[in-house]
DNA sequence: TCAGGGATCACTCTTTCGGGTGAGGCCGGA
DNA sequence: TCCGGCCTCACCCGAAAGAGTGATCCCTGA
């Protein structure tokens, strides 16, 4: 019995190509549907009920770890693998704490692919090994981290830390998040403290490498 | 005869699905090469003489845009279809500029991929409505060539940004670059009419979503 | 209950940005 | 030869940023 695939991906092509590559795999794997966004691998999960969901980020509506939390909370028996071109940290990282079973790029070969979604139906993790090089560093320098008593932005200074990146000027961030300016400068000073920077620029390209920020293209 | 085809996209996956797709037309299509990066886009042109190369733009090494750019030029009779998820209307103006026979975004439908293909050998343009539309609009505003046209940066405002990116203050800047502040001041204003953009912020992170920023590891 | 952190805001002060304007030297194309 | 772009620099000025200090309110955990 092939594993049973559902496909989340806005890029029709994109699409319609995996579908093509995995007819010629129909021993293996058999795709059971597609969704164009977030919101529709949502419902496709819970209609169809597939083994496996390739997801991607970047989508119209509801991007693809947010699609992922609400299906691994309500199907947890379903394997989420985003499927993406995001090589940010940030979106790895996001992947795993909404419970995704693997994190593979684009850049991945057919063949490949093919075996880690064997492998993933009986509980391995999907991920090459650069990938998990990543997170094991990420756990490294979390534990030397928490040593050192780094502290984690807020949930506030995450929002302003956005909108610093987007290039809007602290007068801008007070009236979109309807505070005063002089609050905006102090959860900046925070940002800059916490994450030992001097300057809103350097917020900036911090947010960008770490994938705070999600540009509508690419 | 069928159509030669050259696919240029980092993302091996997208290529294979492209692969596996145009097998399903062999009367119609044959890919006859796969490019990773720009210049291995270049080199193949120039190896295999294709009559159409699909090209993404994001790509390592050297960009699709540029890449059309130097095989345009050397080969003008090799129709350039860029195939992107891009919607920025900069690299549709962009393309048109380098000599791109096509602006196609991959939440198209393979049909008319198909269609368009055909179109391209006898010099059609590849392009959706929608896409057809803005660059109307965007001649009617004379946005191409006026402002969009030139925006290439010197070798001195690149130099000048990448060092806006890293956080630098324009003191920092004129300092490593020994010039005055001044100088610093004015080469960042040319940046920044070129670039349409507000500040170095803004300056900062297109910076970085252009690559013209050396990653580090973190 | 109390300490601590988060979010909010005010006020001051210095530095940095960024716009405006103008200008000189250099070099390549029309 | 002249025009235009590039690189360089100067001066002015208002706006924005960022450091410093202190304060209030709320919530949570020891």
């Amino acid at each position: 019995m092939p594993i049973k695939v559902l496909i989340a991906d806005d890029h029709k092509l994109f699409r319609q190509g995996m579908i093509s590559l995995m007819r010629t795999r129909q021993d293996l794997v058999e795709v059971i549907g597609e969704a164009e966004t977030g919101e529709e691998a949502v419902q496709m999960a819970e209609q169809l009920h597939p083994d496996v969901i390739l997801m991607d980020i970047y989508m119209p509506e509801m991007d693809g770890l947010q699609a992922a939390k609400k299906i691994h909370a309500r199907f947890p028996e379903i394997s989420i693998v985003m499927l993406t071109s995001s090589e940010r940290d940030g979106h790895l990282y996001e992947a795993v704490q909404v419970g995704a079973a693997g994190y593979l790029l684009k850049s991945l070969d057919a063949d490949e692919l093919f075996d880690l979604l064997k492998g993933v139906i009986s509980g391995e993790p999907a991920m090459t090994r650069a990938i998990a090089g990543k997170l094991l560093k990420a756990v490294a320098n979390r534990m030397v981290d928490d040593e050192k008593g780094e502290q984690a932005l807020t949930e506030r200074e995450l929002f302003v830390l956005r909108l610093v990146a987007s290039g809007a000027t602290n007068q801008i961030i007070a009236e979109k998040l309807s505070i005063s300016i002089n609050t905006v400068k102090s959860h900046l000073k925070s940002i800059l403290g916490k994450l030992q920077l001097e300057n809103r620029t350097q917020a900036a390209t911090y947010a960008m490498k770490h994938g705070l920020v999600m540009p509508r293209d690419g």
